[in-house]
DNA sequence: AGTTTGAGATAGACATGGTCTAATATTAGA
DNA sequence: TCTAATATTAGACCATGTCTATCTCAAACT
């Protein structure tokens, strides 16, 4: 109960996290933080900026700009290159792969444990700290 | 011996290459053709543009663009996403993966057999047409 | 040879993603 | 309340990449 109410507040709230971090919480910060951990897709910077627009009319670009990359550096988001032209923005901070659709540009999560990657300790000449898979495909109908 | 004359000839001569592709061999290509089929490194458009320069001074960015796009096309030449802001263009177009030095931006091909990856073919929802793993770290220096 | 034609090359306009800066607004704290 | 620090803003700026109108040139035709 009491632990239930504790997670609701120190993790769901865009106020708290930003607390949480050390961030000073603006009303401009919020509403970003607010959009981006709720998207499922995988926004680019300007697609933040265009749907955040919609409740807080007046916010920059270099505000949402400055607020993802303080986002990055906190590390409760991560930007990936994934697409040509933009980086896009993943609030799934946990090891995982990427299917990107051919025909749609939808990049979708992959669970890390879906795929098994086994080699990369044998590389002699690199110090590996991450590593992904990126598949490129269709994605079948449901 | 006639064997490595005709391979001398059909594959290592920029002008045949262009032919062979289908493509009219203009001076522009062939220096584009020359640079980036013996380029190590994976430059950007705009790299080859400054390099290709040099030799041909008058070349425009749009031919440059146009007769990478064309290569691409062909097949001579993959576009790889694995930098931000910029696609680069890769003479390697044999399935292999791709480590990114952190420090440097420097991108290094990993041969296809150095890793394994399974269980692509069990992701139920998505049709696989290709993949490759991206690694990032430090070179170790040698 | 002179002309036509069409592919290719060119410069520069345009569009977009992203950073930087100078001015203004807001906040925290004494 | 006053001040100093921090955040926001608009717009300048830069880079990557595409598009378009014009120009060049070589081959084909008379």
């Amino acid at each position: 109960m009491s632990k239930l109410r504790l997670y609701l507040i120190s993790m769901e709230n865009p106020l708290s996290i930003l607390r949480e971090c050390g961030i000073q919480p603006t009303p401009q910060r919020i509403a970003v933080v607010e959009y981006i951990l709720n998207a499922k897709a995988h926004p680019s910077a300007d697609q933040v900026l265009e749907r955040v627009r919609q409740q807080c009319p007046t916010i920059s670009r270099a505000t949402v700009y400055n607020t993802l990359n303080l986002l990055v550096e906190k590390g409760l988001l991560k930007a990936q290159v994934l697409k040509e032209g933009t980086v896009v923005f993943d609030s799934n901070v946990k090891q995982h792969h990427h299917f990107i659709d051919e025909d749609t540009g939808n990049i979708y999560d992959i669970p890390w444990n879906a795929l098994k990657v086994t080699g990369e300790k044998s590389l002699k000449d690199f110090q590996v700290h991450e590593f992904q898979v990126i598949l490129r495909g269709k994605r079948k109908r449901k």
